[in-house]
RNA sequence: GCGGAUAUGGUGAAGUGGUUAACACAUCUGGCUGUGAACCAGACACGCGUCAGUUCGAUUCUGAUUAUCCGCCCCA
């Protein structure tokens, strides 16, 4: 018999977990849809090209890390690394950008793809949800997925995130900046680092990420982003961060913080969340604005800002966080019958009862007592519904509250008012 | 992609080059109960990630492989 494992970088997620990815998935389609969000759903593969486009032909996530193929008809065909790409590509092919009021406020949440060399919390298929604004006019569209990003998680249950920011600029000042690194490191770019040797080639701005210590020192006295920010990119980041200021969100500004994604400009910014017992599971949601990706994929230049947040991150976060609140599988009613013929009026009732909307269960393998409730305590029952003939021949149950340990007899016609009164408590 | 650690039943785990792979919890059966406990008797790895090799013999030694975890790279 073959023995089967799941594949590298690849889980199963049931009964809580697969509860509780349901449910952040639920908080943040419900915060979104409070923001003015509208959700969008495409493809999970796309062509290769379109992810090297996008994502940027010298990226980590397009060289290394795509899951492509070619399909049967030599089509070059990628899993997608991240939904950006793909969102974008749908605003232009079905031209939401003419036919919808911009900006286009989008959200989505589906399964990415990602080559990588899976630990605890970064997986080979993972889940995003983000969020796109398409079509920006105003830097407040940038504070607000922002915000958007920072209530999400107050929501969901994190009680201190650190929301790093920092401007990268527009391209003009990106195009300086990069050419001011590249002329510092120049003569010293031979005693560092072999990836910072390849970082000076392909992004230089990432040598500033290196976080070897030699490295650092001469970092230290590298030229500063913000000084080759021009007068537009300074006023945009700066009303960004006045409005944060205004609103009374806490940020930490990262000169460092440059993504790895190269489509940004102006501000990037990631959300962090460190355990008490020291998780860091890197950014939990990151995001940016970007110019030119929906033109990249052959629309009209539209300015654009957006986040994502990687599900299982806030899922495992989540469940060392708050292992109280973390939701557990429950039912209402957990029948027990004592014997043939009471199982089948108890089924009965299950089925009532169902109707009316509680949640039951019940086995219909003859069990001891003791053995159902063990059953019923492990189901996370709140009542026991139990019937032997007695109760049968006068028409009631026994219910009993099984936190309280209070039983009642109740009769058939007035079990789901009963538990109406007792569950509102 | 690079470096390191680990891999025993449903779970937590102990252990040894050689007759029945410890212990605990969980589960199941029986005793006994129409109410979740306790107790008593019993069952539960033909197997120690997988595949090879060394050996008279390997779960224990060697090699390869796979997977997980940690660090790096990078990232959600």
């Amino acid at each position: 018999m073959a023995n089967y494992q799941p594949q590298r970088g690849t889980y199963d997620a049931y009964y809580e977990d697969a509860l509780n990815i349901e449910k952040i998935e639920g908080i943040l389609s419900s915060l979104a849809s409070v923001y003015g969000y509208n959700p969008i759903i495409t493809p999970m593969y796309e062509s290769t090209s379109l992810f090297a486009r996008s994502a940027g032909e010298s990226s980590d996530i397009v060289t290394k890390e795509m899951f492509n193929f070619v399909d049967k008809s030599g089509r070059e065909i990628a899993l997608r690394p991240e939904l950006t790409a793909g969102v974008m590509r749908a605003v232009v092919t079905n031209k939401l950008y003419a036919t919808k009021d911009l900006p286009l406020k989008l959200c989505y949440c589906g399964p990415a793809f990602r080559y990588e060399r899976p630990q605890q919390g970064r997986y080979r298929q993972f889940t995003q949800f983000g969020i796109e604004t398409v079509g920006v006019n105003s830097y407040l569209s940038d504070v607000e997925n922002i915000m958007f990003g920072y209530n999400a998680l107050q929501m969901l249950g994190f009680p201190h995130i650190i929301l790093k920011i920092n401007s990268i600029g527009d391209e003009e000042s990106r195009n300086n900046y990069r050419k001011a690194l590249k002329d510092f490191f120049a003569p010293k770019i031979g005693c560092m680092c072999d990836d910072c040797k390849r970082r000076f080639e392909t992004n230089p701005l990432r040598i500033l990420d290196c976080k070897v210590e030699e490295d650092q020192e001469i970092i230290k006295d590298a030229p500063k982003m913000s000084d080759f920010l021009n007068d537009f990119s300074k006023e945009y980041f700066n009303n960004i961060t006045t409005e944060l200021d205004n609103l009374g969100v806490e940020y930490e500004l990262d000169p460092t913080l440059v993504r790895g994604l190269d489509y940004y400009s102006h501000v990037v910014f990631e959300y962090h969340y460190i355990s008490e017992e020291g998780t860091n599971l890197g950014a939990i949601g990151a995001g940016g604005h970007y110019d030119n990706l929906v033109k990249e994929v052959g629309g009209p230049q539209l300015s654009s800002v957006g986040l994502a947040f990687g599900v299982e991150r806030l899922n495992l976060l989540l469940k060392e966080l708050s292992p109280d609140t973390y939701a557990k599988t429950e039912i209402d009613v957990y029948g027990i019958a004592i014997g043939e013929e009471a199982r089948v009026e108890v089924y009965h009732a299950m089925e009532f009862l169902r109707s009316n909307g509680f949640a039951c269960d019940m086995s219909f393998e003859n069990k001891s007592m003791g053995a159902s409730f063990k059953i019923a305590t492990r189901k996370n029952a709140k009542f026991a519904l139990i019937a032997g003939e007695d109760e049968i021949k006068n028409g009631v149950f026994q219910v009993k509250d099984l936190k309280k340990q209070e039983q009642e007899t109740v009769k058939a016609e007035d079990l789901a008012e009963y538990l109406q009164n007792k569950i509102e408590f």
